[in-house]
DNA sequence: CTAACGTTCAACCAAATAGTTGAACGTTAG
DNA sequence: CTAACGTTCAACTATTTGGTTGAACGTTAG
């Protein structure tokens, strides 16, 4: 059913941004960016817990930014960009409206002109 | 200084992000993409108090992602395009990266190909 | 001037969040 | 096998959030 996709992509976005929105999941997934990490590896620049830390990872998860699998007797989280470009359309959308605007303005201005 | 404006930007996103991360919220900008709106108008389709609504557009307006003004005895918000190309930024260092590693490892495909 | 309108404020409530601690779990090194 | 490691779970606390209501405010129509 289409409302039923709407809400499921509404869902993901509000998981989206509100893992986006703490300054230590965004630093997470900066660290992420060097490669995968452990969550011990993820948790000590953190100047936190280890257990909390480990809940943010959660959430991130949660909003599928991150993947955690076990290997040995670690976690190993790796970056996920699927959902960051999901995203960035929803971003892109309201920008392209803005310059769409922009551009209108413009030919106004240049119509005035002349 | 510079970390000054590295947390200032932090809190910027962690503003926008926030705002962005309620379908409420992502409801008012939608609205807000037809024109200018009252907060009335804003708040009808809302299924929520007049107030909420109210408290909703507080958040949009901190996050700089909404301006009200007044005009006789109500007040008219618009959308502001500049704080989403903020978040627009940061997401697409994310994305760009991941794109970057897909090339890589396409490359090293064709190479082992061959 | 007065009444009604549009909006905000203040106080309050329930639920969710961010964090803590300590115990428990599975895994591996020795 | 046992001890240590890396991580998660459970329980708890303080704070923030999303929402309500009713009073108050400034503005305008009549």
């Amino acid at each position: 059913m289409l409302l039923n996709r709407m809400v499921e992509q509404s869902e993901e976005l509000n998981a989206v941004f509100h893992a986006l929105a703490d300054p230590a999941r965004r630093q997470i997934l900066a660290a992420l960016r060097e490669g995968p990490k452990s969550v011990g590896e993820l948790a000590s620049p953190l100047a936190m817990s280890f257990a909390g830390a480990s809940k943010h990872i959660g959430v991130l998860e949660n909003a599928r930014l991150v993947r955690r699998r076990k290997r040995g007797r670690s976690r190993i989280c790796t970056l996920r960009a699927g959902q960051l470009t999901a995203a960035e359309r929803w971003i892109r959308t309201y920008t392209d409206y803005w310059n769409e605007r922009l551009d209108l303005l413009e030919e106004a201005i240049e119509e005035e002109n002349q």
